[in-house]
DNA sequence: CATGAATGAGCATTCATTCAT
DNA sequence: TATGAATGAATGCTCATTCAT
């Protein structure tokens, strides 16, 4: 009843609206295939199932638009939970950790976001940041403050729990992400992402595991 | 009267041509900084020194042109030397190494080969493939020739040295090059990345170097 | 329940409607500060305080509502009474009229409805025309039939009345209505059109009073 | 042969070269006749016989293009030479000086000036001014430096030659111009053009002529 | 009657490409 | 070969108008 009255109050710019996901749907398809440039308003419109002049009921301009879609892109990669439980297990918790983060990152089907989003960063810096920040960054951080826990806890010995954090991540996308993104190889299988990040795992704590003396 | 002669039978196509030169590297400047679709023919032409006509001269189109620009990349990177003799003592080796890539792969100055090359890997996967192959992976594989090396002489103990390689390389990146490539921070200084690939060396090392019993 | 049943009666069309006016009054000034070209739908049903549907609810399109307003202009316009009382003497009568008629020729603030007019008239010449007669030559009309009493009382010798009073009509414009219209001045202060006026009715005088012998 | 030299090196900015006078005349039949928002590029274009593109290529824009038109306009108009021969006796002068005055303004043939300069005025107000102060104020200057002399020499007392000069000009109009830029009546003939002057050279004369004693 | 979301034709402008010289 | 004027298709965007509610 109150959801409702609320879809009977909607108005253009409310942000939840049926039609505006519609577009940024469609937008994010076009978007992510061919570029921001690549992607022409007209075909977005058609992609969205809407006229062109609709989409500028909803978005200001191409920018606007494009900014809304990082936008989304930024706030559900940024839900992305990884379960840093401390209960469990290193091991475990990396493996799952570096598992789920390639798999993101390396979203099969066409239309890679942080590949759309880099190619742009030089001519729209604050998208590109914007991204960076709170995707990357953040995923970062979060990983960080679990090492911190585990150094606390007296399993790892990590100087630079931010850098370690990074390190792995970027080891776990050893021989996956580069060739995806330059599109010289297809979306990594869960096979080779499983061989990889438990080497990037052993790596890991080779370097940081307390060892047992 | 020789050199009329030359001239008259030179043809267009000539590789090795001073105008096609000239114009690579006005295409290049632009193209590096402003991306494929941001660069215009107008714009090349003008940073070229030469008229819009003459561009169509040399090459079929504004792909043909990219494509000879990326060409021309590989090409200049696949040159780039690293010092892999094994005289050297593997810590040197690495380090050396590590850092020479990290500048190469975040120069300063606004044109990224890298991202230029990234950022259209999806219109244009084959170039996209032969950037990646004929750069990133052929310096993967340089380097791993010399890991198995180290191998063989029994200073390393590495299961997969393709892999070993790749790590150690996106190790080198942690921290620097996503927020550059994201223009969330500028081109890493000299200490930065000596920094990190001391770092990605110790770990590399952690994990691969044969422990004395 | 009398209101109820008086809108479910009230004809769209009806000439006095509330809405109707509000609408006109939103539109006209629009119109009159950005001219027909420059006014738009939206803003106009902004101004008016009514949604851009009521708008083609009132009227048929555009040109009808610029139409109405143009009307209506020229109904307000056409009420203009000068004071054309014989009792007066001709000098104050002439000083009087010129004053009153260069204030509404050159209203200040922005929105004049005759450069407005003349604006659309090549593409619109009902309108221009509609203007003309039930405005200017309306204004010529009556100031002319004052003219010709007075050449009746014997004060004047004018041949032509209806020439005679277009000629002090214009005169009254001299340095004013020009450079009014072309924006290369502001809106004429009373000091300046008292001037202007008072130098016209001398030359009107100066031409057409009887000369006492 | 220096012509064709000049011909050989013109270029595309050049002022004089036979393209941009061919868009020029076509734009300007076009913008006369539709007003500036009333003309678009596209028939402009086919007005011109030249493509949408090669407007651009001799204009920066819409604006820079009707701003030509107006300078053009402005140049021609302001050429027009009245003659001014103080040898000659004061109403020939002044009758000459009104019939050419008047067929400048009242010009036939649908594209007039300066109802589309005083159309646009208040939405571009310096190209207003422009044509204002180059055209109209010229000829009112020129007009009253003639008036000046007149009164040195004896034969005229008027005490503000601006105004005078301004008041004959007006007085000239009268019942031509308004009728004619709102479309209420056609341009003037000859013949009404030349009643009407006379009829303002004796009102001007009958104020400002030194009376025999 | 009143609304405002949706439309699609139309606009100014850009740019890769062609071609006569 | 080199030029640069010319093209026209395509793009982002606006706005008068319609229509279901």
């Amino acid at each position: 009843m109150v959801a409702q009255h609320q879809t009977a109050l909607s108005v253009v710019g409310d942000e939840d609206s049926a039609k505006r996901r519609q577009i940024l749907d469609g937008a994010r398809a076009v978007f992510m295939n061919l570029g921001f440039d690549g992607a022409s308003m007209g075909e977005i419109a058609r992609a969205a199932g809407v006229s062109k002049g609709t989409l500028y009921v909803y978005f200001a301009d191409k920018n606007g638009l494009f900014e809304a879609i990082v936008e989304q892109e930024v706030l559900e990669q940024g839900k992305a939970a990884f379960n840093f439980d401390l209960a469990r297990d290193v091991e475990t918790t990396l493996k799952d950790f570096g598992t789920a983060y390639i798999q993101l990152l390396c979203r099969p089907g066409g239309g890679s976001s942080t590949r759309t989003v880099m190619a742009i960063a030089e001519r729209m810096p604050e998208v590109g940041q914007r991204f960076y920040n709170n995707v990357i960054a953040l995923t970062i951080n979060r990983f960080a403050t679990y090492l911190d826990a585990r150094v606390t806890a007296g399993d790892l010995a990590i100087d630079d729990c931010q850098l370690a954090a990074s390190q792995f991540m970027m080891c776990c996308q050893a021989s996956l992400f580069m060739p995806f993104i330059f599109q010289a190889a297809p979306a990594p299988s869960p096979a080779e992402i499983a061989g990889v990040v438990d080497s990037a795992m052993n790596m890991f704590l080779a370097a940081y595991r307390i060892k047992p003396t």
